[in-house]
DNA sequence: GATAATAATGCAAATCATTTGCAAAAAGAA
DNA sequence: TTCTTTTTGCAAATGATTTGCATTATTATC
């Protein structure tokens, strides 16, 4: 048995990359070990100063560009909540979707199965097949 | 009883300005009347040619400007969808939500109870207090 | 209706997030 | 290593929306 440790998913993320014939760079590299690891929703500014940590001499370009890529090949799925710039999540594990507390800004994620049932049937009876959609909940915290 | 003939609702929109004590003027007249009497959800863009077409001198600016503070007066309701620029309907009826055809565009509207609930009940057992919400499914015709 | 105080307008310039052209650098295949 | 192709950083361009400012219009008041 290798000593393989946990990676938090950058290997499936490089794949998406390797998969569709394109480079794994150095600065790709550490932007997918960033989006592996952690647990947020980060914006394309907040994704470039962590990674200038690692390797300063990054572009904010290539950050944009990384996650166009990284998305049209559907490793990642991009959000825009509400008012702020698009936010990214590494789309490996179920789909979920988004409770944004008001107050503090935190993502909070959930998962409805008859939610999701619910969808696909007031499509259905409208004639339509969903492609995909998109589920925000702004709230605040209840006392 | 007077003449009185479906206005749309322009009159509501008027009351929001009226009610906030900001002026009713020759190109607000306008813009309101437009929105009242579409069925649509046009974008500022197509809202100011349309506008134009009534007041030639209407600025866009000015189309911008009164969707702001008839969104902060609840008067309209503001929507993003996938891609696009904000796009704009009178908050009049009941509450509903959008099915976007994707080969299409058009945007289709409907409204689920069931699904209104379920939302709360998701907010309520993560311990939040609903102050809105963004539900938008995107598919294609089933055929 | 004229008047004065204040809000709204048009225009151009500014902002913000994101994209793009291009020459230089790096990656992968041979 | 060499060659071909992709990717990068940078600066400039975009697209949507906002804003500063001088001018004009609206509304409350007389
Ligand atoms: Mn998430
Ligand atoms: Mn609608
Ligand atoms: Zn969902
Ligand atoms: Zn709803």
């Amino acid at each position: 048995m290798t000593d393989r440790r946990d990676n938090g998913g950058t290997d499936d993320l490089e794949a998406a990359l390797r998969g569709a014939g394109l480079r794994i760079t150095r600065q790709r590299r550490v932007i997918l070990a960033i989006l592996a690891g952690g647990d947020d929703h980060p914006d394309a500014l907040a994704l470039f100063r962590r990674a200038a940590r690692q390797d300063p001499s990054i572009s904010l370009s290539t950050v944009y560009r990384t996650m166009k890529v990284l998305e049209e090949r559907g490793a990642i799925q991009r959000h825009t909540f509400e008012g702020g710039p698009a936010r990214f999540e590494p789309a490996d594990g179920v789909h979920h979707d988004h409770l944004i507390d008001l107050d503090s800004g935190e993502v909070i994620e959930f998962r409805s199965e008859r939610i999701e049932k619910l969808q696909d049937e007031i499509a259905r009876e409208l004639g339509y097949e969903i492609v995909s959609h998109r589920l925000e909940l702004y709230g605040r915290r209840r006392k």
